[in-house]
Parts: structure tokens; sequence; C-alpha cells
DNA sequence: CCCGGTTTGTTCTCCCGTTCACAAACTCCT
DNA sequence: AGGAGTTTGTGAACGGGAGAACAAACCGGG
């Protein structure tokens, strides 16, 4: 990492362009890291933390030095220390709010989910257009009408959305959410959203999973595909 | 497409080495295909199917050509004749029994996800190793005790688990899968799971999922990662 | 101070996936 | 029958990521 001066762009002095893999993997590194500290291991090697991260140790370190030079060669890597840079650079140092909308059985599994809250997300509202939901509690919070939504973006600055509505209604939903001035979407409805380019959107599809494997289940017993 | 004569292989005629990322875009054009079906569209051509899965045309035919040569130049595709050949390319066509370990928030809601059923996968059992959640029924189903999962494999021949415990247990369920001769894996737990080689895993990380969102907002807004 | 052992950071090579661009093939109209 | 228009299937160029391998850097002992 040449660490040349100050790329002078948005940010003040930290890397520049993460490739996309790698940044899909710190959140991963920063888990374990999280693990080893509880463990009280003060220092890790690449090998170690490799091993814990469930990756290659070459493709460790590589995704590492995109960061910054946070090692000592013939020691290894101060855990908390490491911990720290990660967490800096992903952004989980502060606090994001975050809107959920579509409170059915997945909807409701998101907002009792504590992996949120523990890694710095904070659900701020839970919406449904569901007229019956209306002033229902889940997981400690009221469930409020999907018109709301305009609201409660300006009032708590959300820029992370997340739908779990059924596919019908996803793209109306991300439309909205565009509309209010969300930027970055994280989609569970089995549909492929449409959104402007300085919007993000990860989707996580379940069914899609279950016949990727199903797939490869088929070609394991060998009975293949009927003609 | 050569199509040459009869691979000889393990299945009859199919094709014999898809590409991982071309497996994953399957369910996705299936899924489209089966939207304009319901619309009452006969055939489409490759721009407007790739419109409707949310990619790029190019890619989408390039995909299906590795199944074989199932459209028609000048034409299009035929919407239920490629949906069928999609479908048994991936192996819906038939039903798959799986099994859901861990019946907490997110357990609960994937024993209830209508998309399972529909797409060719059978819920056959709940497990959990709580005692508390005995008896207890879910989705229709009985929650049965962790130790039962061996019988029920081999019952049900069983060749796909679902992991929805928390990331301690994790493990220990892999394993003890593995040693009933699961063979195909989906992990919902946030740990990277260690199990022989031919056993498939997938794993899907709701927060991992945010904290990517978060690491690209925060370039966004420009405030970099602080010092 | 010097040397062996250890571990990081980085370079280099290979492979997979994406995209462009175009020839082949089909339809429809005259 | 022939030609214009359309769409597929694929060859080739391109970019990015994975992994091996090695030089640079650090620690500890004598």
């Amino acid at each position: 990492m040449e660490r040349a001066a100050v790329t002078a762009r948005t940010s003040p002095e930290s890397a520049r362009d993460i490739p996309e893999a790698t940044v899909a993997r710190l959140p991963v590194y920063l888990r374990a890291l999280t693990t080893l500290s509880e463990q009280g291991t003060g220092t890790c090697s690449s090998e170690e933390l490799a091993g814990a991260a469930g990756v290659n140790s070459a493709k460790l370190r590589k995704d590492l030095s995109y960061l910054g030079s946070y090692g000592t060669r013939g020691v290894g890597y101060d855990v908390d220390y490491l911990r720290y840079q990660i967490a800096r650079e992903i952004g989980v140092t502060q606090d994001w709010p975050v809107v959920i909308v579509g409170i059915g059985n997945l909807g409701q599994a998101l907002a009792n989910y504590s992996g949120f809250r523990s890694r710095g997300f904070r659900v701020v509202a839970l919406l449904d257009a569901d007229p019956a939901r209306r002033d229902e509690v889940v997981a400690g919070i009221e469930v409020r009408p999907f018109d709301d939504l305009e609201g409660i973006v300006r009032e708590h600055s959300v820029a992370i959305g997340v739908i779990a509505t059924p596919a019908l209604s996803a793209q109306d939903v991300a439309d909205r959410m565009v509309a209010c001035g969300i930027t970055s979407i994280l989609n569970f409805a089995p549909f492929p959203l449409n959104v402007p380019d300085q919007v993000d959107v990860r989707k996580v599809d379940l069914s899609i999973e279950l016949q990727i494997l199903a797939y490869r289940e088929q070609r394991k017993t060998g009975q293949g595909a009927p003609a």
C-alpha cells in the first residue's frame, strides 16, 4: 500500500478503492476479531484469523492491505486495534438508523434480530401498508402506516431501508423510499428492483439459495436432469 | 451449443459444466418467466426477459446458451418451454424435503415462508434443542427435539438442511447434519461452517448485508472514515 | 551486533465472469 | 422466391479476483 500523501477526495486519508469482494468480507473479519477479543486473544496471525473467518490466509492479508498496514511482520495483528480499524472503515462505529417496511413473518424476524442493534443499526420504525397491522407492537416498536415513511426518514435522517414486503409491492416501496431520500436498500422481496444509479441495493433471496443447493444436489446424486 | 451426441457422464444429455455465476442466476430467470407466463406472455425476447430479471441481455443469452439452444433467432424464446427447461435443469421439477433447525424468530419466518413450498421445497420437520419449544406448532408443523434429526433424515431421505440457530450452536448442528447424511446446508447463523468437501454450504448473513450498505453509504455522504 | 525463525505485505500469474460485437438463422412482406 | 428487418448464439477482448510465492521487516537469543 503506497499510502502516498493524501488523495484529497472525499475521505481524509482512508483507502480509496477497496474491491467489492473485499468489502463483502470485512464484516466477516470483524466478527471473527470480536470473537477472538472476547476469548481474550490479544494478538493473532493472519493464519489464525483466516481460520476463524473461514477464508484463505493469503486472501485475508491482501484484503487487509487495502486498508493499510496494520500488522507487524513476525508478530501478527493486534486484535483490538485491527478490530477498530475495520469497524471504522466499514462505518459501524457510528449509528445507522434503519426502517423496515413489511411486517410479515420475515419483517418481524428482522425487527427482533439482535444482530442489527449490536452492530450499530437501530430500527427506528416498522411500517406496513395493511391497516390491520396498525398499532401492533413488534420488538417493542409500534407498527405505523406506510405513509409515515417520509416524516420518519426526515426526522431520523434515515439512509437505509429494508424491504420485506411481498414481491408485488416491492417496487412501489422502493420508489417511495428513493423519493424520500433513502440511498441504500436491503431487499428481501423476490423482485429485481429498478432504482437510480446513486441508490445501492443488495438483495437477499431465500428461495434462490435453496434452488442453487438443489441444482448441485441433483448433480451429486447423479440423477441428472430428466429428459 | 454443439449438443454433440450424448456426454455419457452422470446426466443423460444435459449440460456438463454450467458456471457458478450462471447457476446463481437461473432461479432469477425462472421466476421472471413464471411472472411473464402468468401475465399471458407466450414469447419473449432476450431483451424483455433480461429486463424482467434485472440483468444485461447479453449475459442472459450467454447463460441460456449453457443449457442448450432453446430460442429461435428472429423471434425469441417460448416462455413456457424455456421455463420448463430451466426448472428441469435446476431440479425444481422434483420435490425436495428440507429440515429446519432452530425455531427462533428467523426459523419461524422460514417455516412460514410460502416461497419454499411453491418452488418444490417441502419442510418435513422443525427441530429445536430447547425443550421449552417441544410440542409447539409452527406453520402447521410440530416442533420436535433435535435428537430426532437422524430418524427424520433417514425416513424422508432429506438432503438439504437449514440452520437458523444462534452462532454458537451452528457448527454442532452442521456436524450432526453431515453425520446423518445431509449434503447441502443453507446457513443463516453468523458463523463460518467447517464441513467436508462433498457438502455444499451457502450462507445468508443478514447483518453483513447491512454492513456492506453502511460502508457504501459512508463513502457516499463523503464523511469518510473518522481519523 | 549478527543470525535464524517467523509473519506480513506485495507481486505475478492464472482463471472466471462480463461485455461487446457480429455472423448465423429465422420471419414477414412484397 | 428474394430481401429487409429482427433476434439468437458465440467468439474475442477486457477487467477483476484468487492463490502461490517471495522479499521485506520484525523478534529473540547468543
